[in-house]
DNA sequence: ATAATAACGAGA
DNA sequence: CTCGTTATTATC
């Protein structure tokens, strides 16, 4: 059955990138076109493509009418659609991210551009009637410095970029879909960037308030293939203008971008974990610099990555003026346990945490208010039990659990007030024996239940996670991240747990905690209408002072400062290599890294850091090499490191190693 | 990946 | 010099 095919008349040699993750095959193919297939095969198509034998799925970069191989073409096997599903400026993205985090097109493909499906395809598009300006107050803007002058810039088309800090209190979703809005009406598209679906459904309710409906879309994971498809298109056809979405939404094909924004960029969610790697706030910048459109980072607190954008004159600052910050922020009271002598406060014998901070749960709960309490998600911070009868240890002055923190510590931990125990025995059996076990959310929803009988005790967390509570008097006990909103807000929140957060050994404990004090305390009412946040954590460590002052920028600055000082992102660009120590090392002997490159390690990797993937399934040590550059040699780690991975892949004799470009976790 | 092929080394 | 094995290379 051969069929004799004719080379289309006009350009008949199509370039494709197919879509295979080796990195030595990361090179541009050139096929022959067809009559037939020569008005679908354009730049952007999928096409299948005879490759060494296979069919493999590809996509096309452009028409040519000749080509630079020496041998003989082969034809398209298959043009999938005329869909044009890569942009130019989406491949122009996909090129960068690849280089920049080391990877393959083909890895960064699979994340920009969703399976196709057929149906959802075919549909036929929807006329819809020309866009309708809406009208945005940019006075909503006015208490964060130059916000309003943010606003008419993005109006007027220009390339405005900023690090913005929301008060608390604010309804942030309204403030960025403003911000889309202005866009939207001045004919561009926007994107929007958050960490998860919460926060996709929040931004989407309000992006409906100011912008035309019709084009919004919101993408996300959950969404299931035909759905997911019919939106991403929506996005590709030009019929959605402002685009939602979590991190695999930032490669989304909005054209004419005028605006990227990025909600909550210290959430660890915003790193993709699948190869190359990519962190969609660094994509997004990529993004925001390849097409010279607009950016906006924003968030309660501010990472070490925004003041660096900042700090570089990259980025403009967005925040309130001192007066204004303490008008709208909780007042904030740090328990502290250190240094306080029982014999010296002999009041201290009933518990500290129990007193002040109850005290202050029950006050709102008299206000008729609700009291957040945030606890470590289920599983971070181990209780102790006696090992013979299992009677969960409990402090001795105040009730609260005890557990075990980081090596350095002497002794067992109260979790709520923060006393040490230096010996503890079992109140039950009168053991010394002591086990691990893992005290969750729901466990301290009973104690706190206990604490506040006939108070009614919500919980919020994992896969029960609550988006709003009613303005009156409950407990809602949450892990971080999903604590619900409360109308009117809280009346205080306790913040437990400070040590085990701050006690990481992780070179962003600090900035992380910080982060999801603030993302609490900024649900609870000012201070001038009563609001009080208890954090259990002295009050002499800067990060809690950041939270008393509200001052996240100061906090970023000198996060920015102790990175510069050690030599770590974002003062430095670092590349990770995890593998069997062998295969680590011979991709660095091989690795022609710049002259100003310093290798460290090899390092343990973090705890429950996955093993790299791929080939044969390693059993040895897995150990981690760091590789250490100026700020400016970012792209040059990448192009070096790139360039080893392709010698390595065709020597097909090595053991997975797996290369991350600024991960978010050192070891 | 995997097939073709160039390179290499030991035995006859 | 040949055979058998291994390293290298190309895949349009």
């Amino acid at each position: 059955m051969t069929t004799t095919r004719q080379a289309a008349e006009h350009e008949p040699v199509a370039r494709v990138v197919p879509m295979l993750s080796v990195p030595h095959l990361d090179r541009d193919f050139d096929y022959l076109v067809s009559t037939e297939q020569s008005d679908d095969a354009q730049p952007g198509v999928r096409v299948r493509v005879r490759f060494h034998g296979r069919l493999v799925d590809a996509f096309i970069i452009e028409r040519r009418s000749d080509t630079d191989h020496v041998g003989k073409l082969g034809w398209l096997d298959r043009v999938v659609s005329a869909e044009p599903v890569l942009t130019s400026d989406v491949r122009r993205l996909v090129d960068a991210v690849a280089a920049r985090y080391a990877g393959t097109r083909a890895d960064v493909l699979r994340l920009a551009v969703p399976p196709r499906h057929a149906n959802v395809e075919k549909q036929a598009v929807a006329e819809l009637p020309a866009p309708v300006p809406t009208a945005v107050d940019p006075t909503a803007w006015a208490s964060y410095g130059r916000g309003e002058q943010f606003l008419d810039a993005l109006g007027e088309g220009r390339a405005a970029r900023a690090v913005w800090q929301a008060l608390p209190g604010e309804p942030w979703a309204d403030r960025l879909s403003e911000a889309g809005a202005v866009v939207v009406n001045s004919g561009r598209g926007a994107l929007v960037i958050v960490p998860d679906q919460r926060d996709v459904d929040t931004l989407h309710a309000a992006a409906v308030r100011h912008v035309d409906a019709a084009r919004v879309v919101a993408l996300s994971a959950g969404l299931g293939p035909a759905e997911r498809y019919r939106r991403w298109l929506a996005a590709l056809r030009g019929r959605a203008r402002l685009v939602i979405g979590t991190r695999s939404a930032v490669f989304a094909p909005v054209g004419d971008l005028g605006l990227v924004m990025v909600w909550d960029d210290g959430d660890d969610t915003l790193a993709e974990p699948r190869a190359p790697y990519p962190h969609a706030r660094e994509v997004a910048m990529l993004r925001a610099h390849q097409v010279r459109c607009a950016a906006l980072i924003g968030g309660y607190a501010r990472t070490a990555e925004g003041q660096a954008l900042v700090r570089s004159k990259w980025a403009h600052d967005l925040v309130a003026s001192r007066p204004v910050v303490r008008a709208r922020t909780p007042r904030v009271i740090a328990i502290d346990d250190s240094g306080f002598s029982q014999e010296r406060d002999p009041a201290s014998h009933t518990a500290r945490l129990p007193t002040m901070s109850l005290d202050a749960a029950r006050a709102a709960l008299n206000a008729q208010r609700p009291v957040l309490v945030q606890v470590p998600r289920r599983g971070y911070v181990p209780a102790l039990a006696c090992g013979r009868c299992r009677t969960i240890a409990r402090c001795r002055h105040c009730t609260g659990p005890m557990s075990l923190p980081e090596r350095d510590h002497a002794g067992a931990v109260c979790r709520w007030c923060g006393r040490t125990e230096p010996a503890l025995r079992c109140v039950r059996c009168g053991s010394e024996a002591v086990r691990a076990v893992v005290v969750g959310a729901r466990r301290t929803a009973e104690e706190l239940g206990r604490a506040f009988p006939g108070t009614t005790v919500v919980t919020s967390g994992g896969d029960a996670v609550i988006a709003t509570v009613p303005d009156a008097p409950a407990v809602v006990v949450a892990t971080p991240g999903a604590e619900p909103v409360a109308e009117g807000g809280y009346g205080a929140a306790l913040l437990l747990d400070g040590w085990a957060l701050l006690g990481r050994q992780d070179l962003r404990a600090a900035e992380d905690a910080l982060r999801r004090w603030m993302a609490a305390a900024a649900l609870v009412r000012h201070r001038g209408d009563g609001g009080v946040v208890a954090v259990v954590a002295e009050s002499s460590i800067p990060t809690v002072q950041a939270l008393i002052r509200w001052d996240p920028v100061a906090h970023a600055e000198s996060e920015l400062d102790a990175r510069i000082e050690v030599g770590l992102p974002p003062a430095v660009h670092m590349a990770a290599i995890d593998g069997a120590p062998a295969a680590t090392t011979a991709l660095l002997d091989t690795a022609h890294l710049p002259d100003d490159a310093q290798v460290l390690g090899p390092v343990e990797l973090p705890p429950g850091a996955r093993r790299p993937a791929g080939g044969a399934a390693a059993t040895g040590p897995v150990m981690r090499m760091l590789v250490r550059v100026p700020r400016d040699g970012g792209l040059a780690l990448g192009a070096a490191l790139r360039r080893a991975t392709v010698v390595m892949s065709a020597r097909h004799d090595q053991q997975p190693v797996r290369v991350q470009i600024d991960p978010l976790h050192i070891g």
